[in-house]
DNA sequence: ATTAGTGACTAATACGCATTAGGTTGACAC
DNA sequence: GTGTCAACCTAATGCGTATTAGTCACTAAT
């Protein structure tokens, strides 16, 4: 800014002023100082203006997983991805951390805040006891949570939400109706919000239809939980007629699990993905599944963040109820 | 800073050389001033630091991808999730960002380096015809390039590489022994380095042995060509006896493909995936498969970066070669 | 004719840290 | 008793930006 200052014949404030939109310069030297930066083809350093309080133009994105389990979940890449597109528009990075559980995720949002290193952050797979959301409200840094409940509402934090107890119920009620009465959901990781939204809603759904042999088992999201359980329920007295797959990946190894011991699939046992991509189009045969646009999920979170920067209030946003895609694994019952 | 050296009854240069390991203060000092420095809980503003000449402590990656692409690739998370672990021992920071092209790309890392946002960046998906160790060279922003080709380096840039000519050796070597004579080799992007590396070592080894039905057929990685390739050339009047496919989403989708045609998976035809993951253990057969530890990969990349950025020269360095893990799905052609 | 006001600009300061140039004290040698 | 040196510490400056407090010339109002 000096050396434009120069070039321009002006005060370096007066390039600021310029430069910002800011009143106190004539048209015609806004216009000069403008053309003068371009040829020296100046950027602000954020360095300097996160310095001068103007923030640090950074969200904050922290994944707590253990490196081996990162693998094989599309829905992250594409959730960063949506998140990205909103935050790039407005020139904000994107800091990313992975850590192994969420102590230390905990810690990394208390160093990013003390460090002035990010404006807010973005908190994903939110659990029914969650140290994050207080801790966020305690340093006061602006946050948005993923896949939160909407009823816990922390006066600072926004929330964007899919409603999994919808779909779980109309997931209910398309197997319901196809006759299916003995359901097993092997659902994602026990204590995960969203885990625990869909159990409850199958228990209740199961009630209000007195249903009995209705179950969930939780797991950790792995192929191999995924085919144990399979083999696990499959091999029982009385197995179940649906299965419903809290992902992509347990439920195509639920499947191959279950050719194994000799079901076939939809003839003896529906089988349902919560979650589509390519993989439910990769096996015979082509898996039912619950289809979100994870992007667009990521979209709206990035929304919300930056409309939180911008001093608007904290808000409860609900993203639209994942759609049931459905393919050649889902039958009448036997 | 400041309040620190008010309660340590210092001046703030003493604090600063205390908790900085500088020469300048006695060890009781510097005790001492540890002492407040943790009771107020001080951390150092990234943004101070950077602005007086330390660096940005972060690294830039960006992955140039349409956001549809993401979905299924397990082998950036892993990669990232690699990079992550060496860069946190150091509290160095990852700024991510997706961009649509390598236009794009080349413009992030121009701004960021004008913004003086990063420090260094990891370069992924090097091409043939790259546009980016130029730009990256001029700028004197320091890189390391992740699959680049060990031959075309740059001064300022350091590489590492996988030795996809070796492997792509000992795979021919292998389906060669077992009598297979005509080989398909359903292959990545084009243009990517590592892309035409393998098809240059597929023909190479293809002419060494005298064999005339080899060949390679580029793909945008996706499921849906994966198989339109392969029903295209099982389709054929001299069908392959043996598929190699560059990842294991095609390699799923080719197997699937082949079976829809009455193709017997390895009977009739042998299949190999460059890239070893859960999915290649969720169909049968168990696909065989070429297993690398994409995990170590990010860490040996974020090693050499940190290197780089401590004044170390630029190298380039070797990952180990990837290896065939035999399953199923390879077998002697028929 | 003085005052109040306004538009266009400059000077000065702050942000939080690192660093460099000084300053003071005490020990030691001559 | 003067000079030298080392150890320990303080004062001052700079990094690049935003902002606040002036300054100046000129116009409009009294």
């Amino acid at each position: 800014m000096k050396d434009i200052a120069r070039h321009a014949g002006v005060s370096q404030s007066a390039v600021s002023f310029a430069l910002n939109g800011r009143a106190g310069v004539s048209e015609e030297t806004r216009e000069r100082v403008r053309r003068v930066a371009e040829e020296l083809g100046w950027q602000p350093s954020t360095a300097a203006r996160a310095l001068s309080g103007e923030g640090a133009a950074t969200v904050g994105f922290v994944l707590a997983r253990p490196a081996d389990t990162l693998g094989v979940d599309s829905f992250f890449l594409q959730l960063v991805s949506g998140i990205q597109e909103v935050l790039a528009e407005r020139h904000l990075g994107l800091l990313f951390q992975v850590v192994e559980d969420i102590a230390d995720e905990c810690a990394v949002y208390r160093r990013w805040w003390a460090e002035h290193r990010v404006d807010g952050v973005l908190v994903v797979d939110p659990r029914t006891d969650d140290p994050r959301p207080d801790l966020l409200d305690e340093l006061g840094l602006p946050a948005v949570v993923i896949g939160g409940a909407p009823e816990e509402r922390h006066p600072g934090l926004s929330t964007v939400w899919a409603d999994d107890a919808g779909a779980m119920a109309s997931v209910v009620d398309g197997l319901y109706a196809l006759g299916h009465r003995r359901i097993v959901h092997i659902a994602g990781l026990a204590g995960l919000a969203h885990t625990e939204r869909r159990i409850r809603t199958l228990a209740a759904e199961a009630r209000r239809r007195g249903l009995t042999e209705v179950q969930s088992v939780t797991t950790d999201y792995s192929d191999a939980e995924g085919a144990a359980v399979t083999r696990r329920v499959l091999g029982g007295s009385a197995p179940p007629t649906a299965l419903i797959y809290d992902n992509d990946v347990m439920a195509l190894a639920g499947v191959a699990a279950a050719s194994e011991l000799g079901f076939s699939v939809p003839a003896d046992v529906s089988v349902v993905a919560w979650e589509d991509s390519a993989l439910c189009r990769m096996v015979k045969p082509w898996l039912s599944a619950l289809s979100r646009d994870s992007v667009e999920f990521g979209r709206t979170a990035a929304r919300e963040l930056t409309a939180l920067l911008d001093g608007g209030p904290a808000r409860t946003v609900r993203v639209p109820v994942p759609r049931l895609i459905e393919r050649d694994s889902t039958g009448a019952a036997r």
